[in-house]
DNA sequence: CTTTTATTTCAGTAAATATTGAAACTTCAA
DNA sequence: TTGAAGTTTCAATATTTACTGAAATAAAAG
């Protein structure tokens, strides 16, 4: 694990501190982009892409793709699928400086707007394709005669039933804005 | 993939209709086996594990382990490992027959009492220890001086708080009954 | 054009994860 | 006890997934 490092990038971030501070500030962002890669690794999400977000989530300024390399060790070809998937799922966007040929990338940085683009993109590609085959085989059983199979149905069918109305109530979610749904929420915890 | 098989534990169950009945019940347990199977590995479960959880959900009577090792053509050792792996999650439970020694593995089938034993798993296993460490970053961050520090403590207190926030309401949401949430859900959809 | 700088691709490799199978262990009954 | 039936463990192996680095491609600038 990283402990004490000054690199240029945190030290050119204007008049720092002590040299303390810089590396205890660097410290905590590395732990940071740590358990972000971990839990997202339990969540299907690949670590790597995980860590650039999280260091892109606490970037003063917006990375290059160098930058990022620099800063988790990675190799070039993996900064830059990862990148590119995280621009894929919206939730990092790529900028151009004026007078610059080097792209830079910042993250979304309103945890409500993460929040919601990470819903719905999981929605569309995980949640609905496995409703439809949910569907798939309700309908395939519904064509079968004999008690087993009306069992195999009525149990498919009771799961596709709730999965489309967590499907629906995330969509409802996703698509409110902080404004109503925070405050809705404290409520419901009394 | 498996297509018009009839396993001697499917032809087992009483008096099958035809035989034709039975190997396209058999093909769309398969499809349905392969499915949750999937989904659970883009949501960061063993593909294995998901594949028993299916095969149990969709059991009309509890399953030993041979029976789960010769329906999804899998070691003993891989059994019994994911066996007692979804037996830990709360999602399997195994019964004993009387006069029997062997175990049988049974699912729970009520999909409500399902989606909350994961919900109560994943907060308890991941999001309360992630909880824990962005605090420790929030903590660690407090303590350093510098418009930086201040920066980055803003944004990791943010996501802290959304992230309890969320988890609030989830533990809310998976001790109450199905009987409040799902008219609530309904009306919430209009 | 040609050069310089930046980005993408992808075959090869490394690392992480899952699986096997056989031996060790446990439990019960004779 | 001893043995049979069932379960667990774990080192070896296979499979999947992620990563590297260099070559190919693209995109300005000269």
């Amino acid at each position: 694990m990283k402990t004490a490092r000054v690199t240029a990038l945190n030290s050119a971030s204007g008049r720092a501190g002590s040299a303390d501070d810089a590396a205890r500030l660097q410290q905590a962002k590395d732990e940071f982009i740590a358990q972000w890669g971990a839990l997202g690794s339990t969540w299907g999400i690949n670590r790597t892409m995980a860590q650039i977000h999280a260091l892109l989530m606490v970037s003063p300024r917006p990375l290059s793709t160098d930058e990022v390399m620099a800063e988790l060790r990675i190799s070039r070809g993996n900064a830059n699928t990862n990148l590119r998937d995280l621009v894929g799922w919206g939730l990092v966007r790529s900028v151009v400086r004026k007078g610059e040929r080097k792209e830079f990338f910042e993250s979304e940085k309103d945890v409500w707007k993460m929040f919601c683009t990470i819903v719905r993109e999981r929605k569309r590609r995980e949640i609905t394709p496995a409703l439809e085959a949910l569907h798939h085989c309700a309908t395939m059983s519904d064509a079968i005669k004999g008690p087993a199979a009306a069992e195999f149905h009525r149990v498919i069918t009771e799961l596709a039933e709730f999965v489309q109305l967590a499907d629906n109530v995330m969509d409802k979610v996703a698509r409110a804005d902080q404004s109503s749904v925070v405050p809705w929420a404290l409520r419901l915890l009394h």
